[in-house]
DNA sequence: ACCCATGATTTGTG
DNA sequence: CACAAATCATGGGT
């Protein structure tokens, strides 16, 4: 400190000044007034100025910043500052916008988390859930309005979260800034320095706002899988689409095998996919198969069912009650001839 | 709380 | 790839 002290000095040629005229304000008013000893005179105020109590370093920023050689001098260190530390920094100073975050920001859009409130919202949702589903039209009133709820809920989080962190961001920013106008009359602190600074706050905010962003995907994600996932809301058809299948089936039971197009025309009646039907007739055959019994009473009654659909085109009264037994004998189809 | 029915998924085969 | 068989997970009745 004291050799610093001592070459700034006889930098500016003013070798002759000790430490005792330093700290005393009467020998800084009288070398004042001496404009080839200024610059020198204020650095040797500046070094010493942790040295002093309180108001003594009170008392001297005032002078200092009340001195004409202050500007000049506050703008050569800034530019000194500039060229030497920070310009090292300044290299990688702009980023493009991130992808990652860019990625985040399109999901959330696309799921309805951020972008327009309440109605817009619901709509994205609701088309989210017929993208992800294929969903049949049938039921499901629900499940949606519940997926919906925990959504909103979700984005409620989100936006009052986010919102949390802006505040604090623009908070924060403000602080900073004014703390280094506030330091930059007594510190070489040039407007970019700020700039930068902002930039620099404002990066660290938009990572903590990226793991928002990451966790509320992740939950909008959770979400759908509990609630899209078709297993899991598996619902039972609705009691005409069952008897429409089991019509076919038991009408069909030599050879339960409907074709893609008979698959297509039972989806459509049961406003069910062509996979569902699928699956519906693989399930069936197999439970069929392995309980025949179980299934006798059905099968009698949808071959009932048949007849009585095909006679009620000539005559209703003849057929119209016969609940009796058709039993055991009418329909035991072994699936003999089936894959 | 339990059990069975049932739709969906997984796995194995031709 | 369609299917059978086994398995999973839920719905719904008791």
């Amino acid at each position: 400190m004291d050799d610093q002290t001592r070459m700034l000095a006889g930098l500016t040629g003013l070798g002759g000044l000790s430490q005792g005229d330093v700290g005393d304000p009467d020998s800084v008013r009288k070398q004042l007034g001496q404009p080839q000893q200024d610059i020198g005179d204020i650095l040797q105020q500046i070094m010493a100025i942790t040295d002093e109590s309180l108001d003594e370093a009170q008392a001297r920023k005032h002078a200092l910043n009340c001195h004409r050689m202050k500007p000049a001098l506050f703008s050569v260190l800034c530019e000194i500052k500039e060229k030497t530390v920070l310009s090292i920094r300044g290299i990688q100073d702009e980023d493009p916008p991130d992808p990652q975050i860019m990625r985040l920001d399109n999901m959330l859009l696309a799921e309805g988390v951020s972008g327009p409130e309440k109605g817009g919202g619901s709509a994205a949702a609701a088309a989210a859930a017929a993208a992800a589903g294929g969903s049949p039209g049938a039921d499901g009133g629900i499940e949606h309005s519940d997926y919906r709820a925990k959504l909103a809920q979700i984005r409620q989080i989100y936006h009052s979260e986010l919102e949390k962190y802006e505040q604090a961001c623009s908070e924060f920013t403000n602080h900073v800034m004014n703390l280094l106008r506030e330091q930059s009359r007594t510190r070489p602190i040039s407007p970019k320095e700020i700039e930068r600074m902002v930039a620099i706050i404002h990066r660290k905010f938009s990572s903590i706002q990226m793991q928002l962003k990451q966790s509320t995907c992740e939950a909008v994600m959770i979400l759908r899988s509990r609630f899209l996932d078709a297993r899991r809301k598996r619902r039972n058809f609705n009691k005409q689409a069952t008897e429409v299948l089991n019509e076919y089936f038991y009408s069909h039971l030599s050879n339960p095998y409907p074709s893609e197009e008979a698959k297509e025309e039972l989806a459509k009646k049961c406003a069910i996919t062509v996979s569902q039907v699928s699956n519906w007739f693989g399930n069936k055959r197999i439970r069929y198969k392995k309980n025949i019994g179980k299934f006798q009473e059905e099968a009698n009654l949808y071959a009932v069912k048949t007849a009585v659909d095909a006679a009620s085109v000539s005559a209703q009264a003849s057929q119209a009650n016969s609940p009796a037994t058709p039993n055991s004998g009418t329909p035991c189809c072994m699936p003999a001839s089936w894959k």
